[in-house]
DNA sequence: ATAGGGTTAG
């Protein structure tokens, strides 16, 4: 340590005893040193360190020039605190190394400390080159207000705009333009500016209309008519001319006009042919994007990553498994070793290979990758949760090296969609603690967290929420919305949030059809569905499934049964098995049992499990013993260790009295293992949700729900309510009967919402398994004596009790 | 020292 002071301060000592020509020929060979550098070249910074580092070392106090050059590389090879701690030290920097910060800051996503450095630059000392800087900073940080802002000031200073300035000023507007910009304005202002034509300025001009053209209420075809005429009238045209207005008309959907240019076109460089490309896979055009593809291949073209991604993404996409396969192998042939694959060609891959099924598949090329990045961990994750993975989608979750908004979005949908929606919430809240700004989707994810849990008062204030953060009109938080309301037991409030959306797409329209038909409004929900085809949306195969479902609550025997025939007809959708299954639930509901077993018989597949549940509770409802135990049967041996047959089978057994044969299902369950999934209710009070269990004991205020019970039951016998023992799956004695039907989850958590809710508010009650059929006839009289609605909600449906009916109508 | 185009994660 001492030597090496000892070195330096020689050397300072060598320095200083230098004549002045010599320090200016030591000062011109760093220089040249430096010259050597290009800038963002991964050996550019190391070599900066070595002339860096003589310099420390012989004594040499870098100023001007050299200073302003060895600051640009250290910003450039983002080692940003290199380049601070330089410049802090200069007394009087001048307007290049401002500029420099200035730029570095703003490109590293920092334009509050860009903007420091701008403000603390005395006027004297700015010229327009640091404006410029300062400008594209705040658009490159998607602020276009504060860059116009900064325009003005420039102005009002006296700061004569150039080239620069209006190219970038205009980027600026591009990425705030709407239907009100004036367009027609700015073209005058670019050319009293003088700048008219020249091409850099006309290009961005050109990408304004662009945008403007792209607003959702603007009329495109004119404003894109507009930016086609200064292309056409351009006198110098860049590379870039050309990829803009291709791209132009690709975002705007007109993809023909996009391929004229295209066509026209002498000497077509890669980035058209990508723009091309990914044009046409945003718009769903796959077979052209494909064959363009091959196209650029024979026209020997190197295809670049931005080829590959887009291609790759097609084939995602439009689930083209084989044709991504062989993409995927052409790659690997034009990139020798599977180590130059790019990191965003593995991160498309994985996506290809996860959104066609193979998980494992995606998850051996992320293990492959010699690199990942945060791209690469949310597509695994993506992979994962979208399998319904969850264990290990958890994992990779806490894993992972870093996390951005879309991690934290991807696993609280999964979590929701999966039904872990308590701890969906809390990673919401949790991401929020962690200082993120959640995404519209984000919110989605949590509000259909709210829907599982069916926790009303929780989702009402997410809703709030997403009002205050400006996602009012997003789509994908509308959508959970609506299922939310719906899943809470509120369908007037799902309603609301449909007609008040601005922007509605299928998933919206299968969300109010299935909220409409899971609350009993049949018809409604298939005037819903009528709108929805006369607005030209096309129904997909989650619409049909949600027709059947509601035909079937409501009994339209007939109607379900044409939609059905329909669906390949008029949509060419071929019904799956899980439309097959709800058909054949709402013969049997409707007690067409032999019609039923015919479509079984006349199906193209072989029923599975879902086919055999709705032949088996359609005959415990109608008392069709021998079609129900063979249902049974065959579930048995499709899934020995599933409840919900064994508890059916001994229901059906017990409406007849045969307590043999229930004992002997019990039996069986017992010896197989198989546990009953317990049934429980539970209701929100004031934002906390209270469960209950059959003949509850836990609930701390349990008895006060008992002792409120016995004085409605009281009430509801003058009315004419008898308690139906048939309810009652066990033998036992009438009266002890009675009692056990007394205490069932539904009724306990009803009439404890009764007594904590504000008098006269509708309570909504939520139960994992189906309502018994005692509860839901003594709800009826209930909600005549109290003269309050409840509503409650089982697996499949929602039951509105008014004053002495429910909305089911008591098909159920 | 400053500007403008094509890609991948829901």
């Amino acid at each position: 340590m001492k030597n090496a002071a000892a070195a330096a301060s020689t050397s300072i000592n060598l320095i200083k005893s230098l004549r002045e020509s010599d320090i200016r020929s030591v000062a011109n060979c760093y220089a040249a040193q430096l010259q050597l550098c290009c800038p963002h070249s991964s050996t550019s910074y190391s070599l900066a360190r070595c002339v860096h580092a003589h310099m420390i070392t012989s004594g040499f106090r870098p100023r001007g020039h050299i200073l302003n050059r060895l600051i640009d590389i250290y910003c450039k090879s983002s080692y940003l605190v290199y380049a601070h701690h330089l410049f802090d030290k200069i007394p009087e920097p001048d307007i290049v190394a401002r500029t420099t910060m200035i730029a570095a800051y703003s490109a590293a996503g920092n334009p509050e400390l860009a903007r420091e450095i701008f403000r603390r630059t005395p006027l004297s000392v700015r010229d327009t080159v640091c404006y410029n800087a300062m400008i594209t900073g705040y658009s490159h940080n998607n602020d276009g207000h504060a860059a116009i802002e900064l325009f003005r000031d420039m102005k009002r200073d006296d700061f004569e705009p150039d080239n620069y300035t209006f190219t970038s000023i205009l980027a600026a507007l591009a990425l705030i333009a709407d239907q009100e910009t004036h367009c027609q304005q700015l073209h005058c202002a670019v050319a009293k500016s003088g700048t008219g034509l020249v091409t850099s300025v006309v290009n961005a001009l050109i990408s304004v209309y662009v945008k403007c053209a792209s607003s959702p209420l603007a009329s495109s075809s004119l404003l894109m008519a507009a930016a086609k005429k200064l292309f056409d009238e351009m006198r110098v045209r860049d590379e870039l001319s050309w990829t803009t207005i291709i791209t132009g008309y690709v975002r705007n959907g007109d993809l023909d006009a996009a391929r004229q240019v295209f066509d026209g076109m002498n000497e077509k460089l890669v980035v058209a042919w990508n723009a091309m490309i990914s044009g046409y896979v945003h718009n769903c055009f796959v077979p052209e994007a494909l064959e363009m593809f091959r196209k650029m291949h024979l026209s020997g073209i190197k295809h670049d990553e931005f080829t590959y991604t887009s291609v790759l993404s097609a084939c995602a996409n439009a689930g083209l498994f084989l044709h991504g396969k062989q993409v995927h192998a052409y790659i690997l042939r034009m990139e020798k070793l599977s180590q130059d694959v790019s990191l965003s060609v593995n991160n498309a891959l994985i996506t290809l290979y996860w959104k066609c099924g193979k998980v494992d598949e995606a998850r051996l090329i992320f293990s492959s990758m010699p690199t990942r990045d945060l791209v690469s961990w949310n597509a695994i994750l993506s992979a994962y949760v979208n399998a319904g993975r969850i264990n290990e989608a958890r994992s990779f979750f806490t894993e992972m090296p870093e996390r951005n908004v879309l991690t934290w979005t991807v696993m609280i949908s999964g979590l929701a969609q999966n039904g872990f929606g308590e701890e969906g919430l809390k990673l919401f809240s949790q991401m929020k603690l962690e200082g993120l700004k959640p995404c519209d989707y984000a919110f989605a994810g949590a509000i259909t967290s709210c829907a599982a849990l069916a926790a009303l008062e929780h989702g009402r204030q997410l809703h709030a929420q997403l009002v205050r953060f400006g996602f009012d009109s997003s789509l994908s938080a509308g959508n959970a919305l609506i299922t939310m309301y719906a899943r809470c037991g509120v369908v007037e409030a799902a309603h609301c949030v449909f007609l008040t959306m601005p922007y509605v797409d299928s998933v919206s329209w299968n969300a109010m059809i299935a909220a409409l038909g899971q609350h009993g409004h049949g018809a409604q929900a298939l005037e819903h569905f009528e709108q929805m085809l006369k607005e030209n949306i096309l129904p997909d195969r989650i619409t049909f499934l949600t027709v059947l479902s509601t035909c079937s609550h409501a009994g339209l025997v007939k109607q379900g049964r044409n939609y059905f025939n329909s669906m390949h007809k008029l949509y060419g959708i071929s019904p799956g098995e899980d439309h097959y299954a709800r058909l054949i639930d709402l013969l049997c509901r409707a007690g067409k049992i032999s019609e039923a077993k015919d479509v079984v018989q006349t199906m193209p597949f072989e029923p599975g499990a879902p086919i055999w549940e709705a032949l088996l509770s359609g005959c415990r409802i109608h008392g069709n013993m021998d079609v129900g135990i063979e249902a049974a049967e065959r579930l048995f041996e499709l899934m020995p260790q599933h409840d919900g047959t064994y508890i059916l089978l001994s229901n059906m057994y017990a409406n007849v009295g045969r307590w043999d044969s229930v004992a002997k299902v019990r039996k069986l369950m017992r010896d197989r293992g198989v546990k009953k999934e317990p049934g429980c209710s539970w209701v929100e009070v004031e934002s906390s949700v209270h469960v209950f269990l059959v003949d509850d004991t836990v609930h701390p205020e349990v008895q006060a729900v008992y002792n409120y019970l016995e004085e409605l039951g009281l009430k509801m016998r003058k009315l004419g309510y008898v308690p139906d023992t048939k309810y009652v799956l066990h033998d036992m004695e009438s009266e002890q009967k009675e009692y056990a039907l007394s205490t069932h989850s539904e009724k306990l958590a009803v009439a404890f919402g009764l007594l904590k809710l504000p008098l006269g508010a509708t309570v909504r009650v939520f139960k994992n398994l189906r309502i018994c059929g005692d509860c839901h006839n003594a709800f009826k009289f209930m909600s005549k004596v109290v003269a309050r609605e409840i509503i409650v909600r089982d697996g499949k449906r929602f039951h509105h009790f008014r004053n002495g009916d429910c909305s089911c109508g008591n098909y159920w």
